[in-house]
DNA sequence: GTTGACTCTGACATCGACGTGAGGGTTTAG
DNA sequence: CTAAACCCTCACGTCGATGTCAGAGTCAAC
């Protein structure tokens, strides 16, 4: 199938798809005309590398692990000792993520349920007017 | 106290503290000069920034919601109810980004945890010569 | 063979929170 | 008074995965 076909069915843009093509992530024939022909395959490749992507590596990452992937049912599998320890590391990484986020989140939540001093209640600038408080408006008249 | 003081007080650069004031989430007194004039209520106020930062909050939803809050103890408290609608959305929104993360977390453990099919043992390009097993380098000779 | 849909290769644009450096004033300690 | 330290305003650079556009070639159906 041509690259048309392929954003189709995986729902990429084509343009993302040449873009991990130029990073090394996919490798599709080439007709004399240029064209690119894609198989099956490479729709399983694709969406190998949207979960790589989804999971926060980086196309260098990826293109370090991909070749050591191997398909299983649906599930990617790891083939390569090296590549745990990378697998690890970036599930380390995702992990701190995490728990920034939920650090974040926490914060949010006790400035959401903190209650509002009473000499403070009707000295702000709650209006719609949003921005305006500082005196110069971020978004100045076109 | 000038810019160089409320670096130093706040760990945050200076370039940073300008592009705050840039955004409009901060707006310091000027002496003839031109020079920044800090007081120790910036202090807290750069604290608030660092905090909805790190909470993940662009700067223009922080000078949305800055005007609006309050600290008590050096807990930020929320003074319009209108704000209390955008920190849920953001709240929501990094709730959303947790099990993103989660989820791409559990493929990576997934992954890790797979089983190295037998038949695929040998077959795979594990050395340390990545990104060569598609056949075209990457990086064309210059 | 012709039209219209598809594809190609560049190459520049985007977003966000800054880093960095140039070129030039200001403050302050000695 | 002078030198060092500090500060100012541009303004371009960064990183990464795309969006988007231009100009040109290709494929499929009629």
């Amino acid at each position: 199938m041509r690259i048309g076909a392929l954003s189709q069915r995986t729902g990429v843009s084509e343009r993302a798809l040449r873009y991990y093509e130029e990073q090394g992530l996919l490798s599709p024939l080439r007709r004399p005309s240029g064209y690119r022909e894609y198989t099956d395959e490479h729709v399983h490749t694709v969406r190998s590398i949207r979960t790589l992507l989804a999971a926060g590596l980086g196309t260098a990452t990826i293109a370090d692990v991909l070749p050591c992937m191997v398909e299983e049912g649906g599930q990617l599998a790891a083939a390569c000792p090296d590549l745990l320890v990378d697998l690890a590391r970036e599930r380390d990484r995702i992990t701190a993520a995490m728990n920034e986020l939920r650090a974040a989140r926490e914060m949010l939540d006790a400035i959401i349920a903190a209650p509002v001093p009473p000499e403070a209640a009707g000295t702000l600038d709650c209006d719609e007017a949003v921005g305006t408080a500082f005196g110069a408006p971020p978004v100045p008249s076109p």
